[in-house]
DNA sequence: TGTAAACTGCAAACAGCGTTCGCGGTTTTG
DNA sequence: CAAAACCGCGAACGCTGTTTGCAGTTTACA
């Protein structure tokens, strides 16, 4: 009986997940790596090679140890990725808490959330993976609605926004990060007027001014302000 | 030499994308199932139980074949992806072709990829993948260049319009699939003033009148319309 | 203080994945 | 009629995430 050996990583009786469970037990011995040093080793693989890269054998290969002792700190590969995308949503501290109207503070917050995802590339993938919130999304949350505590707006309307921001914000990034790799090289457009067209035209300079302002500014002003609540 | 057996699906030399190769060769006997019914299968798999159900060994299985006969039709699982995108974007035909402005016109077919979107939910994310445009995607390329010729402005930054609007509508698409799955259950706000005070107040009604057109209409004002292009 | 429980790390294994390869049988071409 | 091209198959390769039994180490409790 009671011959299976239990694996504290996997209880689930003491709060599911990897945020509410101890970093390591209270009697084994020390871990040679802590999850910091396993989580920065990933991030340091997506950085490098993409999402893909961070497999479990790669990430303990790049520590020293064994793929299966991986399984001493985490539960599964989700819980990796939601420990990187936690780690790296904290590099947005400090939040904006001072200066300019609302509309500002938080164009000011999504710049650096543009940036955060061009640092890696891999985070919107990783955040659009339905992931638990860790303590410094709750926080980057917690400073969004406290920029937005002027606006007279539903809880909802709210929080829509700032899903909408921020997923405006990835397409940001990813089309910034694939501006000339759609290629409609070796493809017959005769078939294709307009598309034709477009191309036969000198190639204009891309959209001037500040597109992401401006893009964030009329989605916020249309989200909030005209809110009839 | 030349023992290696050659496989026209990896025919490189003419056309080396999936488009440009012919569904079966002109020399041995007919193929049992053609390629229609290989894609077929395949988004009814990915609808029933996801993209990460559309495996080579599923989808072979689902037609009563074996998992490498597929690669006689395909070179690889990217290319079936390639051809379940375009068949679903097929769907969009026929394109709004007469009645309102430019922007009702594009509006109603921003509505149509977003049920699109909702039919079949995996499709943002296989288009997400880096995908080459096929037929039907050009198509829908063409029309959306058609419904924007009235617009003053750079053929680039009707481009940008063109994703940011296809990424709103998939953002769309994916918030009204996880409303309500975002949980913050189980989570100790105690640190998180501002979410806490949002979960006190009484639940809010979501965002009244259509935040899908108000959205729309205002990012495409602010992409184009005024454009000093 | 001694013993039992808890914890760590490892090597090996399992099932599933995309993909390749060689084979026998079928169809078309010259 | 022979040769080339093509189809489908089953077995394999290397990879993936994950599980499991084992040996060694540390802590807690009687």
């Amino acid at each position: 009986m009671s011959g299976a050996p239990r694996n504290p990583a996997d209880d689930d009786s003491a709060g599911r997940s990897i945020w509410t469970r101890p970093q390591r037990g209270a009697r084994g011995p020390a871990p040679t790596r802590s999850r910091d040093e396993i989580v920065a080793a990933a991030v340091a693989l997506a950085d490098a090679d993409g999402l893909s890269a961070v497999s479990m054998r790669a990430v303990a290969g790049a520590l020293g140890m064994a793929a299966g002792s991986l399984y001493r700190h985490l539960s599964s590969r989700d819980d990796l990725l939601d420990l990187m995308v936690d780690r790296c949503v904290g590099e947005l501290r400090p939040y904006p808490a001072d200066g300019g109207s609302w509309q500002d503070q938080f164009l000011l917050l999504a710049r650096r959330q543009l940036a955060l995802y061009r640092r890696h590339r891999w985070l919107p993938d990783a955040i659009a993976r339905r992931t638990v919130p860790g303590p410094n999304t709750l926080a980057h949350f917690d400073a969004c609605l406290r920029l937005l505590q002027p606006v007279r707006a539903g809880v909802a309307a709210k929080f829509e926004a700032i899903a909408m921001v921020t997923g405006v914000v990835s397409l940001f990034a990813r089309s910034a990060a694939a501006a000339g790799t759609v290629t409609f090289d070796h493809v017959d457009l005769a078939a294709y007027p307009h598309l034709a067209a477009a191309f036969a035209e000198p190639p204009s300079a891309p959209p001037a001014g500040d597109l992401f302002e401006r893009t964030l500014r009329s989605l916020l002003t249309g989200l909030l302000a005209a809110d009839p609540a």
